[in-house]
DNA sequence: TAATTCTACGCAATCGTTCCCGATAACGTT
DNA sequence: AACGTTATCGGGAACGATTGCGTAGAATTA
């Protein structure tokens, strides 16, 4: 058993080396750093005593004094979201070998959150950012400000044009254009498509594809067809809602595809709720990063996004940029592919 | 259209305010904290100034200076897991009201990787942490230390004994106690138990509950029933092998109970690959808190934790303990009840 | 009027680290 | 013998903020 000390946590410090040994700090400081010119009995005293009291550089002190923290932030709507999880798994098994910590913050979908931990970020010195907007935020100023003073910033996912700099993506419009014509195939035509917030990059990809796939086929677009979820589905009632509404409509869907995993969770337990079957009554066709598409009865269709590899691809373009010496002036916007698996949620219609 | 600057971010200094209004920095720091030896026409200037300027004071100088960051770490083994992604928001929802940011750290269930991450926060002058321990962890030694020189750490969900803290816990026991009992009352009297790695309180406090109840009920314990998952089932091979290992007993289990998110989902597929059907080849209850289990086939009994009051809990407790002038002696040790929900997977047996 | 008390501010130390300048030897060179 | 080199180290400023202490000048009191 041991129990908890009121003074507060004291490491070693290079003053203490320096006294201890009887040297001075700049000493100490160069001999730790391997500088040539400390004597090499120096550095091995030096070294030897480093070691045996455990003596590790304080990183706020470095961070005051280098201005930099070897840390990067990331911003995400939720980490509750298969996606954005797994997406930071990815950041992570880079980040980690780089030797950069990651500093996760949640914007909850809400711009004013998002705000706050920006700046928070900023003044913890990270070295950049990789940021995932919420569906709240249409103005960007808060990071322009910071990219244009210098901070590195990737945008990946839910990302924006209004800031030039690197970008990863899914292919959106492929995959939302894919699932489309493979309703269309099966029979079904009057496709509705549950969707986040309308000014969302993600939303505007997919729903391009959905129309594209559409026009292709000969089925006129149906704005009715189409209902956002302002909060990305983070609003069970918003989900519930949309899919009522869509019910509502006398040319009632045959089929949807919902643009999240929270929009196809939520949509799922609504359609459960109202006692309609899928694909039957009603096909379905989710983009989800769940992993446990086959569990659900019945097995659900899915788009699956590349999230690991697109959270790998970020941070590498980040790094890329944090480590540049000169400034970036080419940007790459890298589209990485999605996985499309057809189970039964989605079979031909009778 | 934004472009990067080399230039590294830099904002404006209490010393730029002096500057600028020919004060010294010590008045610029009493004006805006509003002491009282500072005239109200010098402060009425430095506000404005500030605000003008939008100055925002340096955390990381602060950190120096006082040795603390307003800010507490959170070691998870994995964010991509319902109970600790909904822990963690609960954490978030009174950290932020209290003025504290949250850094996550995942150990992915590796203790070395726990060990560079809570000295990692530590040297980061965070004012606690929050744990949940790695399914690796046996020595805790390198919580001791710091826990001995001040630093305040509250356990919750997999928690140990070693240190005498706060800690927040499910009432594991009775969960399993009551999962079991179930699970018999249905008529299954050979009830295995897929469980985590075996010296994790949550594994033993589990393992207990439930032969507490066959106890109870008279049927044997039988040592072959129980497998462990030593990463948690965070490998699906772990979960695979510990399912077929149960089905190649000549004494077949015809129920099972499994200890978490990924042995439920990992042991799900692993069935439904194997084509056994659920409950009639053998029924399951599972520890989990994923938001779909009624989407499942069949829908899924299952034990949730209380994930998002657990964090809360455990935040609370957290910032009291910093906060507190005196050292804190009494401990508290949270139980929070489970919630039990009784679906198909658990049908009386026919 | 002289002594005292306030008022309102500046100086400098502090936190831990790095790094630009010197400084001081012991050499070798001329 | 005088000078330049080289090797090795220390002093001190800087990063941004807080704070104990000192003090000039004004206001008050005796």
């Amino acid at each position: 058993m041991r129990s908890l000390n009121i003074m507060k946590y004291e490491s070693i410090t290079i003053k203490d080396i320096g006294k201890a040994l009887g040297i001075s700090t700049s000493t100490v400081s160069r001999a730790l750093r391997g500088s040539y010119e400390i004597s090499s009995e120096t550095k091995k005293q030096v070294l030897e005593y480093a070691e045996k009291m455990n003596y590790r550089p304080n990183p706020i002190a470095l961070s005051l004094k280098e201005r930099k923290s070897s840390s990067i932030g990331v911003i995400v709507c939720e980490i509750a979201n298969n996606f954005f999880s797994q997406a930071i798994n990815g950041i992570e098994s880079i980040a980690y070998n780089k030797g950069y910590h990651v500093i996760i913050s949640q914007s909850h979908e809400s711009y004013e959150r998002e705000v706050v931990n920006v700046n928070h970020l900023a003044s913890r010195s990270v070295d950049g950012l990789l940021v995932s907007l919420s569906s709240e935020t249409k103005d960007l100023s808060h990071f322009a400000s910071l990219y244009e003073k210098g901070l590195p910033i990737v945008f990946f996912d839910r990302i924006s044009n209004e800031i030039l700099t690197h970008t990863v993506i899914a292919d959106n419009y492929k995959a939302a254009y894919d699932a489309t014509v493979h309703l269309i195939k099966n029979g079904y035509n009057k496709i509705a498509h549950i969707t986040s917030a309308p000014f969302l990059s993600i939303t505007i990809e997919r729903l391009e594809g959905y129309k594209a796939a559409l026009k292709e086929y000969g089925i006129p677009f149906n704005e009715q067809y189409v209902k956002y979820c302002s909060h990305g589905g983070m609003i069970v009632e918003e989900v519930e809602a949309a899919l009522n509404n869509l019910l509502k409509i006398k040319q009632k869907p045959d089929a949807f595809i919902t643009a999240g995993d929270r929009i196809t969770t939520g949509s799922l337990s609504a359609i459960k709720n109202l006692g309609l079957s899928v694909p039957d009554d009603i096909a379905v066709v989710g983009f989800t990063n769940s992993n446990i598409p086959e569990l659900i009865n019945p097995t659900l269709t899915t788009i699956r996004l590349p999230a690991f590899a697109m959270g790998q691809t970020a941070i590498e373009l980040l790094i890329q940029m944090i480590e540049s010496k000169r400034p970036v002036t080419e940007f790459q916007n890298k589209v990485l592919q999605t996985e499309f698996t057809i189970r039964e949620s989605s079979r031909p219609k009778l």
